[in-house]
DNA sequence: AATACTGTATTATCTCAGTAGTACAGTTCG
DNA sequence: CGAACTGTACTACTGAGATAATACAGTATT
């Protein structure tokens, strides 16, 4: 169990973090009932502010990958994988739908969204232009 | 040429007016080389600030839509329908690329991606749950 | 040339997300 | 019970994006 988030990588720290907690969870490197670094140490080994790493706990919590108990610790919920895979799916959802929505508003049709998505999952994101 | 940006609907107002006087090029309303209402006058009408106007319009050129000219006004590009298809593409492509990453650091994997994203293009968007 | 229009530039205010600092509350274990 | 751990809550700082206030510069028309 070994995280190591990168501050300077434009996405934010907790995210980061909650994706490799979810990722140990997904690997087995994190059991199910097993108890995860306290918030204060972890905060402080990967030299960031706890209430980050709480955020990210918490966010955790809110979708069932792990329990929090107050006194006691954080640990990975009994059923984490089953809930894991939809919650994350049910979380992208939103993300996907206000992306859509910004395109629609700009005028862009379904057609073109999808063609434009497709590229962009194939990896051949020439995002250049003029852009910013 | 009516525009009617709304400042509290979540969308900022600036990207509303692009869209507003896009769909009048393309409907014809506004043809190349007509002019556009000037900065002043449009922003008194709608009550919001000249500088917003100011900042559309100049996406608007950015993208090809419209030309600028100090002094004498804005005005529909010649090619405005030609450049705009494209150029509107190149925009989206940022928005769709950024949503995507964003899904990725997750860990959601392509295959839920496009799964999720086909959903959402379908209008089967039951975006409900604890999300954002 | 002068005036009244046009767009341009610079700076400030507001809001929100992410992060941080600090004080509070519950559990565990000696 | 009390000390040392745990998570929690509240407030503040920072940076980015959107909007606003105001002063500047070019063009048109007279």
């Amino acid at each position: 169990m070994l995280f190591r988030p990168n501050p300077s990588s434009g996405v934010p720290i907790y995210l980061q973090l909650m994706e490799q907690v979810k990722h140990s969870v997904e690997t087995g490197a994190l059991r199910p009932g097993e108890q995860l670094p306290g918030i204060r140490p972890l905060a402080e080994e990967l030299v960031i502010n706890p209430n980050t790493v709480a955020k990210a706990y918490r966010e955790l919590e809110h979708e069932g990958v792990i329990e929090l108990r107050q006194g006691a610790g954080a640990f990975v919920a009994a059923n984490a994988n089953a809930t894991q895979s939809t919650d994350r799916l049910r979380a992208g959802q939103v993300a996907v739908a206000t992306a859509i929505g910004r395109l629609r508003a700009r005028g862009v049709t379904d057609e073109e969204i999808r063609r434009m998505f497709e590229a962009e999952l194939a990896g051949l994101r020439k995002t250049g232009g003029h852009g910013e």
